[in-house]
DNA sequence: AAACCATGCAACCGCCGTATT
DNA sequence: GAATACGGCGGTTGCATGGTT
């Protein structure tokens, strides 16, 4: 035979716990310890749980040296590039955050940080992931070099992946452009994407070889003029019908010719004129397929992978 | 003001490897 | 060695809250 059971199913209260259940499992472990069995400390402070529960609700909440809420950007990066390398093992992400518990964790990366992370096409777009220092020189997966093009880096030496999704953790341009993630298309079909520096709503920009950019991604797809100083230039007026849900593939090419002013808008005219009433937008939407097919028939200045 | 919807999070559930009988 | 509980973990749920229509 086994061991006899933990508990009587049939009579533990569950749900959440009250102040004074809380304090009568803070006061005992306090004076006492965990004693390494869960199973018997319930009946030991007088409460009418589930050791498991006892277990969960210490660990998770009543614990002394556990911090709530406020992710830092440091903390950011490290749940991502944790997450990215080894999946959801959240028990081994917390352990490399001082005071956060894996359920912390867990929930943040569920309501947060995944939102930030995928798109509803089901492909990976780049992250605020920052890196900790500018020097890029240890990653095997950064681009070796880059030129000075406009707001954009370009990727002067091809690169490639084994992986269809890698981290590029350290490269900072002199315009203080953040490259990030990595996605291989094919081997002819390198690209490298650029997020707006300053911008708030996760939008991203691919410039192409005839001028054209694409800007996607986005809760809300507005560019401000202090996102034209970092390589902005539009403003996209179709907004995203409802936050974190969509992602819009914008051609700018009508408005952007140049695509280093928007003055350039106003001095054209641009946003007055352009409505869906009169037929005319400079702002079209496209799908996955047609942005791959934008890219891949196109030579492009900035490298982007998806 | 009420109804509806989205979000955040505490807590539970069930699985798995290990320990115990 | 088999049977069963324990401890730990990740996935999921359900409630509370706040915002929007």
């Amino acid at each position: 035979m086994g061991r006899t059971p933990c508990c009587d199913k049939a009579n533990v209260k569950k749900g959440p716990w009250s102040p004074d259940e809380d304090a009568k499992l803070k006061n005992y472990i306090d004076k006492h310890g965990t004693g390494g069995n869960w199973i018997s400390l319930p009946q030991k402070a007088g409460l009418k749980r589930c050791g498991k529960s006892c277990r969960l609700r210490w660990l998770n909440y009543l614990r002394p040296d556990i911090k709530h809420g406020d992710f830092s950007e440091e903390e950011d990066r490290i749940i991502c590039n944790l997450y990215t390398t080894i999946g959801s093992r959240w028990s081994v992400i917390a352990a490399q955050l001082p005071r956060r518990t894996d359920n912390d964790i867990k929930n943040y990366w569920n309501t947060k940080l995944k939102k930030k992370l995928t798109s509803p096409h089901g492909i990976m777009v780049p992250q605020f992931i920052q890196p900790s220092s500018t020097n890029s020189s240890s990653s095997s997966s950064s681009p070796s070099s880059y030129s000075n093009n406009g707001p954009f880096s370009t990727l002067l030496e091809p690169i490639s992946f084994s992986s269809n999704l890698l981290l590029n953790p350290t490269t900072t341009n002199n315009n203080n452009t953040t490259l990030l993630f990595h996605h291989q298309l094919s081997q002819d079909q390198n690209f490298m994407m650029s997020p707006m520096m300053g911008a708030e709503n996760n939008n991203y920009h691919v410039k192409l070889a005839d001028h054209r950019l694409l800007v996607f991604g986005g809760d809300q797809g507005s560019c401000s003029s202090s996102d034209v100083e970092n390589g902005g230039g539009v403003e996209e007026k179709r907004r995203s019908s409802s936050s974190s849900s969509s992602m819009s593939f914008v051609d700018c090419s009508r408005v952007v010719n140049g695509w280093n002013n928007d003055r350039q808008l106003e001095d054209q005219g641009i946003w007055e004129n352009s409505n869906m009433e009169n037929n005319y937008s400079p702002f079209m939407d496209y799908g996955l397929e047609e942005i791959k097919q934008l890219i891949s028939s196109n030579t492009c200045t900035t490298n982007v992978l998806f």
